[in-house]
DNA sequence: CGTGTAAGGAATTCTGACACG
DNA sequence: CGTGTAAGGAATTCTGACACG
């Protein structure tokens, strides 16, 4: 939907700029799946603003001392969260639905 | 209001290939003051989403021949023209709003 | 006027590795 | 495990200028 937010567009630096984490850091989040930046044809890491935003959260937790597996998978849970309730609701619609 | 689209955070190589643009065009459509590109620190210019849309706007006005400032007045009215219409709109609900 | 290009320098990014713990 | 750092190479971006027209 909004295209712009999940647009590769920003070089390392910039996120880096953006959200405060080192490059290390950065780099380091990706070994671990917590983002997936695309890259250039010459192979230049580039980010979404969606891929700032989750590096904001990914910090905030670090910073609670969460281990990256952890986060990895709150990161994942809060994307099938979304869509986990979605299915849960369309259940209940249903059963209400029938008992109508 | 939608603060990804106006945040400058694109280096010129992203916007030549979200453009189809040339560096040399991107540059001079800024030096005619079509475009007002940030800075970094080092002096690396940074680009918007809003930017790359009014650089596909020039390229359009360009292919048909407009020089750039011609595009340059354009691109002024059609952002106050939002402006002035409000301004109209405006003073007709006054009006309507004195002879009530 | 608008755009291409060669020129030289400066800063960026990349990867693999060693370090600490 | 998570992050810092030094290392060397490769690609990016910058500016001022000459060229064509």
């Amino acid at each position: 939907m909004a295209s712009y937010k999940h647009k590769k567009v920003m070089s390392i630096g910039i996120v880096n700029e953006l959200t405060g984490l080192s490059l290390r850091q950065i780099r380091y989040y990706e070994e671990r799946r917590l983002i997936q930046p695309e890259r250039t044809k010459r192979g230049t890491r580039k980010y979404s603003f969606s891929d700032v935003e989750t590096l904001l959260q990914i910090a905030d937790k670090r910073e609670e001392g969460v281990q990256t597996y952890e986060i990895r998978k709150d990161l994942q849970t809060s994307t099938k969260g979304n869509l986990k309730e979605k299915m849960i609701r369309g259940q209940l619609n249903a059963h209400f639905q029938m008992n109508k």
